[in-house]
DNA sequence: CGGTCTCTTGACGGAGTTCAAAGCTAGTGG
DNA sequence: CCACTAGCTTTGAACTCCGTCAAGAGACCG
């Protein structure tokens, strides 16, 4: 396992070498292509993954059938779906690798162990969920204050590269438009 | 100060009657009345916000100048703007009582300190922030899957107590809809 | 190359907004 | 305890953004 995440944590807490090397001791390493599931809805979700390298993302499936992408997660994002992990209730959402891509596991069944082995992680945790909170305030500032043409320009402007990376139906149900209308208003800029 | 938090973070963490008591030394209480604001936009948030008693939300103003409400905090629940409290930037949000309320204010300068003093706290706001943010998974795979008619009587039926407390035009902004369409939904009912 | 995803186009319809005005309610001061 | 006023809610008509449907054009992968 290479040292991705505990130079991700170094970012965040003092983390020493004996730390990240008992840190190894919890984590698997999935390698996974593009497409295939870590959770069906359906499930309980058992684990907490770390993106090394790659692109997650959640979705669900409305009543129409049609697939809802909630979440993103690339390099140094954590993603789970945390109701169903923490009260261990069968899960409403996928997690799907978007690219061929490099996991990190932790599982719910050594959580408990591990942060009493590293207390500092709960520190860690708490400043990397204060942050993903703090961005899903915003995310909710921009979906209720903007058209969904501004979102789109919005959302293209602040993740120029990340849109090269994801096909547009999925950014298009990401931000709660249809690639119908992506191709309108494509077509209305140029 | 009474034992709400404490006893709300028993919920959660062990903690003892001692730790209770030095956690005390860190809050302040404020008793504020309606209307009356925490936080401006424009101000750096420099609290966290616990709800003894009473009723907190989170707004902004859009470029139209309408008030959108962001979240909602009731008893036992914590508010504060992440994005402007841990980066020092000035909040793009307020903070204001919905009722008449009772407030244990943590201040962002005596944050380092406390949580060295008592470290079970990092785990209790991990636990804390996990639940807020599994929440907000719900929030938004309920925004992109339901009409906003099926989204005011779905948030009618999980918080039946909760709406009589607030003004509807409040609840229409949270839900992202008009106070006329609502007025039309309701009709439409009846 | 062949087949299956993905993206585009255009016509149509409807959910939900906007605006303006009237009706109602609750808080405040006298 | 009442009356006044500011703020909240309702109504209705006009309008528009954006979804739906269906069909065709590319693009990518085996």
């Amino acid at each position: 396992m290479s040292d991705i995440l505990a130079a991700h944590i170094r970012r965040f807490v003092g983390f020493t070498t004996e730390e990240a090397a008992m840190l190894n001791n919890y984590a698997s390493t999935l390698v996974v292509k593009k497409k295939s599931l870590l959770l069906q809805e359906g499930q309980v979700c058992r684990h907490n993954y770390f993106v090394e390298k790659g692109c997650l993302r959640m979705f669900f499936t409305d009543e129409k059938g049609a697939e809802q992408t909630n979440q993103f997660a690339i390099e140094n994002w954590w993603m789970t779906d945390y109701g169903s992990y923490t009260n261990g209730s069968p899960s409403q959402f996928y997690i799907q690798a978007v690219e061929h891509s490099s996991i990190l596991a932790f599982s719910k069944s050594t959580e408990r162990e591990l942060f009493t082995a590293l207390p500092v992680l709960d520190q860690y945790f708490r400043r990397i969920l204060e942050k993903s909170f703090g961005a899903t305030q915003w995310r909710i500032r921009y979906i209720f204050s903007q058209s969904k043409e501004e979102r789109y320009w919005h959302f293209c402007s602040l993740y120029p590269d990340f849109i090269q990376r994801i096909p547009q139906y999925m950014l298009a149900s990401y931000l709660g438009l249809t690639p119908e209308y992506v191709s309108e208003i494509r077509k209305k800029k140029s």
